[in-house]
DNA sequence: CTATAAACGAGACGGTACGTCGCGTCTTTGC
DNA sequence: GCAAAGACGCGACGTACCGTCTCGTTTATAG
């Protein structure tokens, strides 16, 4: 068991710049065509790499694409603002400002449709994106009972799928709004966004 | 004055069966093929229509979906169950069992995404679809205050907003759990959601 | 005088000008577009009339392009130059005058390369073309003979054969020369193959 | 300095098979179907070749057509039968036998017809096929002037226009009967033609 | 300092679907 | 009862990308 991760084999090693520019060929050909329009041939142009490179690294449009949006969610953070609400209200606009991107608006919509159909490509999108922010949520609610805000766990058991109701909420909402009703998510509708969601979890806790 | 919406031109009239026959075969390639390997060829076969004949009528694949997937939320209902929370547990339901059809999670995804780049298209799913359903948020409510459950509208000013904030709610949550979090929507899950909206909700209001 | 051949029979009578006008348009389309480009809906409209209108009285596009062609070979006419050198080489001229318009030019040659694997186009040209302007090769022997330039006919029975050869050369000499070699049929050529098939002529009969 | 014609460019370089299998298919689907049902899809399945290499190598139909007719022409030889006639005769002979397959009647003609109005596809033709065969008016003079048939040039500057005068007689006799006239360029027919020819030379030369 | 082996650019290849165009037929309304 | 208008089924068009496959050319490490 000595193989590393990458078991460094004879031959020309794989260029690691030329990921790291097809990756941004990606990014850039979807803001300026968004998913339909967007061609394998040209991100490789633009990266100024051949096809075959791209198709070396990538089995094809949607796992490349996944690939290309999923760091942009790593930006999130969750501030502190010094209260629960507060920093909800912050994370919640953040998320709000990615999902503005354009190539994070089409990239990511287009992908999960077709993870419809593609169990893989849905793992690949829950490992590389979904599962990867439930971390802010979780963090958001320890810091509550740090400062008091909120009560420890009383029911353990129910811990985990009330991260995943507040999850869906938040990002569902989130998106909803930006995606479909294609309003702006402003301070105003985050703190009436806000209010309702933190309103009925202590209300439906207590 | 009698004249109908269409003014009778000369020429043989379109033929309405074939509308019929084309949105029918499109949800069914839908379910069998999902949204990237639909064919408007092949939906023009099924349908026993000429490819023509559907170019005649729809610009594009993304119209195309549109309608053929808007009729399936014209089903939706709002029950009467004698409490809101019933109501809207049911409403959810009813979503949800929608949305669990292929046809409608592949085309509706799909078109979503394509109308991030496509003002057009945006707007005839705002119409067709989103709009059409917000029908059901106000019908609650009027229930709900005719039942005495909610007071009468306080500031009728903010009352198309609370709206917009439910359906982005409520539609958001359903779609992000059925779609990207690929979890049921089952009683229970509807039951903690409809919880949380509604204590909320009224938190937020009192 | 204003009933003709044709029996009014019941009913609205087809129109006599829709006839002149196709045709006529069919030319005009002949010499904007050529052959390959010539369409029938586009012939119909600029005849002002309907495609069915069309179609009741043509079977396609070659029939049509017969039919507006052959009009033009009917003005063909054996001018009296006093010599039978100097009536050949008129009517030469004038044949090599028609095949300079666009029209007959495309409409012929594709009408021709069509009847190859057509034989009833075939028929219908030779009948509508060729044959009706053997006349002319059959009147300047007469005249020749009539001026003493030509003996009577000798051999009655190859007579025939001799005009079918006569119409095949001076046809198919100007036609090679104005389609294939693309060069003038000028005064010049036009008496070098004169004397050529003339003095040809006079030595294969003596 | 030993660089050849053809630059070795980068990248896979173009199947040498392919192009003869298309031009192959194409007079297989000639004789078959004919031009104008002659269809590139059609050939390039014929061929066992994608559509799409066919376009990259030729513009469309008539280009096609012009490259797979034209070496049906390069079998054409001058016979030595002793005897300019005789020569003469035998050449006719050949160039019927050609013109009596199908696959040059149909795409030779249309392809001509299309070259009416199209200049690019006349020059494709001219030095393809005609300019190539003038060699045969060229020997046949040549080797009658050594036999002492025929005097040497006395007009220079005519023979040319002379070889081109020859070369519309003989193509455009032999066409015109053939696909015109529909009738046999039997021995009969070709003694006749070679007798009026060449009796008309000699009278006009004398 | 080779030799070897993989990755690279270029671009041709067999395919599939596209959206359009013209054909010739049919079904309306209107004169 | 024919004509105009135009929708229809059909089939070919020429194009665009797909994902694969040669090619000749680097560029590392292994011997």
């Amino acid at each position: 068991m000595q193989s590393r991760t990458t078991a460094p084999r004879s031959g020309r090693p794989r260029s690691a710049a030329a990921d790291t520019a097809i990756l941004a060929a990606t990014r850039e050909a979807l803001v300026e065509l968004g998913w339909s329009k967007l061609t394998l041939g040209d991100v490789a142009t633009r990266a100024g790499v051949a096809k075959t490179t791209l198709y070396r690294r990538w089995a094809g449009k949607n796992e490349l694409v996944v690939d290309a949006v999923a760091v942009l969610f790593d930006e999130l953070e969750l501030p502190d603002c010094g209260t629960l609400a507060a920093d909800v209200e912050g994370v919640v606009l953040q998320f709000a400002a990615i999902l503005a991107r354009p190539e994070a608006r089409s990239g990511l919509m287009a992908v999960v449709a077709e993870s419809i159909r593609d169990e893989a490509l849905r793992e690949r999108i829950h490992c590389s994106i979904v599962e990867r922010q439930k971390r802010l949520v979780l963090e958001g609610r320890a810091r509550a009972q740090r400062r008091g805000e909120l009560p420890p766990e009383t029911h353990p058991g129910q811990a985990s799928r009330t991260v995943d109701l507040i999850f869906d909420m938040v990002a569902g909402a989130v998106i909803h709004r930006t995606l479909v009703s294609a309003q702006p998510v402003d301070e105003e509708w985050v703190q009436r966004f806000t209010a309702v969601l933190l309103g009925g979890l202590a209300a439906a806790e207590g």
